[in-house]
DNA sequence: TGAACAGTTGAACAAATGTTCAAGTGATTG
DNA sequence: CAATCACTTGAACATTTGTTCAACTGTTCA
């Protein structure tokens, strides 16, 4: 037996990494998730709607933003489940679907302050 | 004075969330850090470290990836804070900073699971 | 019905990103 | 000191991605 390897170069180790790792779909589903966060216009989507229910056109007023450019990012954000909309005559309002988004943009933003220090 | 339009687009409302929104540096540094989490190799090497401390060798035989793709996501990493390195000898070793990494995979797995009900 | 408003969508383009390859550094050992 | 192992780095390449523009759908109201 070698012993100038470390020990996570051994197949026993290995095999172990592999044992426990996330499988493949869910990697891949962990990683759509995180680009969708990775995004600053996306972030300042949700940033607003945390405050509030907005429609597309008070959100791209709000932020400065085309409609086309927020519409493009709503649809990302609504297939990630992160943002739900409904109609209401002429305006579409979007909404937050849960507390994870808080919960993630919030774990961030301690790790970047923790960072600074 | 319009009511046939919505409260959001009002100027004292869009006046609101401007006034709500993180400033453009932090908003550009939480897209910064989730980009990092958004790319399924670096979930990976995030999710192997959480197990055990590993150097570079011992991260790319146990995920199946080059050297050198493993040590750009490292530096990658390490520059988002996210793991610190040792050297020891030849080799070097890796390992998570702090608790973030896996409050924020949890807390996206957790979203992901609610998802799919 | 037709004009106006709110929003969506697809194509096109530029910018950013991940991997590979090849050449490099740094530490150990015979 | 030369060879070897562990790792890093930069350039090149293909792929992905965000915005814009233009055309489109859907709703309201006169």
């Amino acid at each position: 037996m070698d012993d100038d390897h470390c020990e996570c170069e051994s197949e026993e180790f290995t095999a172990r990494i592999r044992g426990g790792m996330l499988d493949d779909d869910t990697v891949m589903d962990l990683a759509d998730l995180f680009k969708v966060f990775g995004d600053s216009t996306r972030i300042r989507i949700l940033w607003a709607l945390h405050e509030s229910e907005m429609c597309v056109h008070g959100i791209s007023k709000s932020l400065g933003l085309t409609m086309s450019a927020v519409s493009h990012q709503l649809k990302t954000l609504k297939d990630a489940d992160l943002v739900q909309s409904r109609r209401d005559g002429k305006n579409v309002y979007y909404s937050l679907c849960d507390e994870h988004v808080e919960i993630l943009l919030s774990t961030a933003l301690t790790h970047l302050r923790e960072e600074k220090r």
